[in-house]
DNA sequence: GACGCTATAGGTCAATTGTCCTAGTTGTTT
DNA sequence: AAACAACTAGGACAATTGACCTATAGCGTC
């Protein structure tokens, strides 16, 4: 048997082709020559293209709960963590110039096509935020920390966007220089100082 | 004869259902369909569906200059003008929170197909981008005007993206009072008082 | 009235779409 | 060896796509 299963292949590839061409303007056809199958061996592995869409949609969320995990195991502090997520856009700055951001991109797409799974993939979006407002929380940020995790999370998005649609690559690296300035000057958080215990 | 050519019937339509759909997944049908005339006499008007999708564009340019001119010849600040644009934000919610915002939304997309308008669409961004970075200048903002051109326009992206995402009309509201309480404390602008003759 | 131009309608075209079906192949279990 | 399930391939399906074509209707100008 091979290392990766073939339904698993069909979902990688389908991700990145989701990803770079968008969901509707991807067709079966498409998925099965990356793939290296025919098209009829698809409907084995999955009866719709929403079935594939959610399992797209489902690998997303599982790869991000675990980078997540992982920042979290890093042994930094909630800064140096919510750093880990703001500079994925200097890390994945190519493909964001190219294709914006994989999360951003996919809910706007199945928003207007009035999609089911959009809630589904809106889920990616919480989980950051749920995150990064966890981070703020130790920062001691209270109940300002869900504001504050969507305020970077939106301004990533609005930074990812402009990038896509000027091609510029130094307007991220200024963007992302902008927001590591605002996150060391934030403004005096209470309890800043307790950091470990915080459950 | 109509107040409206069907040309120009056929662009509007066009228009919001690029917007509200998407441009690849709308049709020729579609668009015939609301205008009410036949699939064939489309191509009278327009020979390919590139070619409805730029005067689409067209349209969008111009509508954008005559807004920019009336928000210009308002009489109000520089800081007011700047407020006329961020406040399109909860003007145009609902459909925002629905659509996402028109111009990211289709640069987007267009730069997924790998469209050779989406150079086209973003000049739509840089209306505005160059429309601020004039007020910012009148602010005496210098040399960093058109970086906060850039960072005010991205702003509003993100909070478009994340309003689609979540459906969150109350985000809307907060970050435009914030981007309202971050423009009245922008840091000391060097002329901020020479505000007439600026030609 | 004859001409010419624009506008409109409706049909046709090949290509592609998502979906389904059937016939083989492979591998495991008995 | 036999039986069974999982997998794969390739064709066929109706529907839709963007695009093209011709025929006709309307209207103004000579």
């Amino acid at each position: 048997m091979p290392v990766t299963s073939t339904r698993e292949l069909i979902i990688e590839k389908a991700d990145t082709l989701f990803y770079e061409g968008g969901y509707e303007a991807t067709s079966f056809a498409e998925i099965a020559a990356a793939v290296g199958i025919s098209r009829g061996n698809f409907y084995h592995h999955f009866k719709t293209k929403d079935d594939i869409l959610n399992a797209v949609i489902r690998r997303r969320v599982m790869s991000t709960r675990i980078m997540l995990d992982s920042w979290q195991a890093d042994g930094a502090g909630p800064r140096d963590r919510i750093l880990s997520f703001v500079h994925m856009l200097i890390a994945n700055r190519s493909k964001i110039m190219a294709f914006g951001c994989p999360v951003g991109t996919l809910c706007t797409e199945l928003a207007k096509l009035d999609h089911v799974a959009q809630t589904h993939a809106a889920e990616i979006f919480g989980l950051f935020r749920d995150w990064l407002a966890g981070q703020f929380r130790v920062l001691g940020a209270g109940d300002r920390a869900e504001q504050l995790a969507m305020h970077i999370l939106s301004w990533s998005q609005g930074v990812a966007v402009m990038a896509v649609a000027f091609r510029d690559e130094a307007f991220i690296r200024t963007e992302v220089a902008r927001i590591e300035s605002w996150l060391s000057a934030l403004p005096n958080l209470p309890h800043a100082a307790k950091e470990s215990q915080c459950s």
